[in-house]
DNA sequence: ACTCAATGTAAAATATATATAACATCATGT
DNA sequence: ACATGATGTTATATATATTTTACATTGAGT
């Protein structure tokens, strides 16, 4: 499960981690480890991050069938 | 946070509970409480459970942006 | 050189999702 | 009437997400 969490987040005029985290009801930590994929968040969360970036869930968050074991961050990490 | 899941296993040739829980890797009881609302499952079910009826994340759940609170079942339960 | 904002990280605590086991109801088929 | 499969439901346990607190690093600005 990888996100482009960082990346949507640098283009919103360099919106910072602690402020992505208050915007959506989140500690910043909480916005770090998401962003690390160190774990998938609920899908609560991923609504309300989504949303905020005008984007579907699909957009912000990608999943491939049988890859639940790495721990990818950005989509671009892909080898 | 409302969901199509029941309309979707019926419309899949009454697919049971159960049958649906194995699979997407969880048990019937954790199917029943998704259905009913109960709680909004992780993004990974999400996705594991769109997937599987050839869904995007956002046309199995429906998400309102202030509507943490309640706990309804399927979109026609909203009044 | 100093400060400060942004980020990384980690341990411990709390909240929530999920599993397991058990029992109940209801419908259908025999 | 009985058996069986599907579902509802609840209590307890476990796994995982999230918070809180704390400390370290790095880069920009002064």
């Amino acid at each position: 499960m990888t996100n482009e969490v960082r990346l949507l987040r640098f283009l919103a005029q360099d919106m910072t981690q602690a402020e992505l985290g208050r915007r959506v009801g989140l500690t910043r930590q909480t916005i770090a480890a998401i962003e690390q994929g160190r774990y998938s968040p609920s899908l609560d969360v991923a609504f309300r991050i989504a949303h905020l970036f005008g984007k579907r869930v699909d957009e912000v968050f990608h999943w491939q069938p049988g890859g639940d074991q790495g721990t990818q961050t950005t989509s671009s990490d892909i080898s």
